[in-house]
DNA sequence: CGGGTACTTGACAATGGTCAAGTGTGGTGG
DNA sequence: CCACCACACTTGACCATTGTCAAGTACCCG
């Protein structure tokens, strides 16, 4: 089990390169735990004990207003991290996190971290690299929200979603189409409109959570809007 | 000079806690630079050597879009740095930057950074304090454009402006209401009308620069809308 | 087959952006 | 010292985008 921690560990971005005893060390402080579907992993504003490596299934970072709108920030996967934050300033967590599927992770104590922190450089570039992609993608969306509207958020996204969903310029949606309006900051009617309308210009061709991309150039034209 | 130099580098948050040894290659490697008002520093997507440190003036941040629309990301003042991000990642900025005053500041190129990391976890762990804190300020951002409308997010503006803003519950505006709008994702004119609205309901005064903050409990309740 | 959830569609209201035309106001040069 | 210019800001009228409410349809799972 302990190996099997240590092939898991080594495998995601943040912890590759590191020396097998950090890895070593990694795995025997990884604390095991399983959400359900629904499960709210932690609010916003809490103490924040450490952070999540995620093994499998899905959890959606997210914001939610006084009334109970809600923004995504992001959704995490396989071999991605969140709350690493609070990890480095704060200890308080700055949103909401909820299990979208079964989702199985490790959790990390902050103390034990920042120990580790200390006495291997390698994680620190490692987790500077990892914070700094995570402010790029967060500079994105402030830039969609602001500058661009709905039917252009759509079109970036479909554009540059995440490879693994791409393939022959088809779109496999991994989340509800509910769930994707929450994270281009619009709502589930807006979003069914917006898809309708480009479905009738021959953009691009809805099936379920499927989309083909036909018209690249004009989706291109209309993202930089 | 270089006393100097390590005298004022040693006060920021960044580079506070190394040891002297530390600080004295920093300043050795540090290279001087002065910019004029509205002097572009650089652009979006332009190749990143390196990342400042202000020591006097006001630098914005921004993103700009096709259509020449503009979101501020934050202000840069005294003590603090800015273009960490593509040091640990990507390699270009993010963003534009631009002097808002007569700016003095000293540039850090990439790679001698990256050294000093390497051989240094104080230095390491001061970074990732920095990019947490700017991930959260970042959050907060989204949130406020995602999810408040406009009198909300002034109000919110208003009562957590940084500390050097605020004295004896009045607010000193920094830079021009203009600049202030972009910031909050608006128009100078609606920004106009809001505060005259919030000036009418006997919430703020507004003279010049100057916003008294009258009703501090109804400020409180407009801003978690 | 039934029920809940996801999604769609329509009608309506409203926030806020745009355009255009003022009204200051501070700084510069005559 | 005053006139003037540039620029920040204000105000008004209009309109587009999009959120909301409501109702209906499709689809998946037990």
């Amino acid at each position: 089990m302990p190996e099997d921690t240590i092939a898991v560990l080594s495998q995601s971005p943040v912890f590759q390169g590191l020396p097998e005893s950090q890895l070593r060390t990694l795995a025997r402080i990884a604390d095991p735990i399983t959400y359900h579907p629904g499960d709210l992993i932690f609010s916003e504003g809490e103490d924040a004990a450490g952070f999540f490596f995620v093994v499998s299934g899905q959890v959606k970072i997210s914001k939610i207003s006084f009334e109970g709108k809600e923004q995504v920030l992001h959704f995490v996967g396989p071999g991605e991290i969140f709350a690493e934050v609070p990890v480095y300033s704060g200890g308080t967590y700055p949103a909401n996190a909820e299990a979208l599927r079964e989702s199985r992770m490790f959790f990390f104590p902050r103390q034990a971290i920042r120990r580790l922190l200390a006495s291997d450089p390698n994680l620190a570039m490692n987790m500077l690299a990892d914070l700094s992609r995570r402010l790029r993608q967060l500079t994105r969306l402030v830039e969609n929200l602001s500058l661009k509207e709905s039917p252009a958020r759509l079109a970036a996204y479909l554009l540059h979603a995440s490879e693994e969903l791409i393939r022959d310029d088809q779109v496999e949606l991994d989340v509800t189409k509910g769930q994707l309006a929450t994270l281009l900051g619009t709502t589930p009617e807006t979003l069914s409109r917006t898809l309708k309308k480009m479905s009738e210009t021959g953009q691009i061709q809805v099936q379920g959570r499927t989309i083909k991309l036909l018209d690249k150039p004009g989706l291109e034209q209309m993202a930089a809007g």
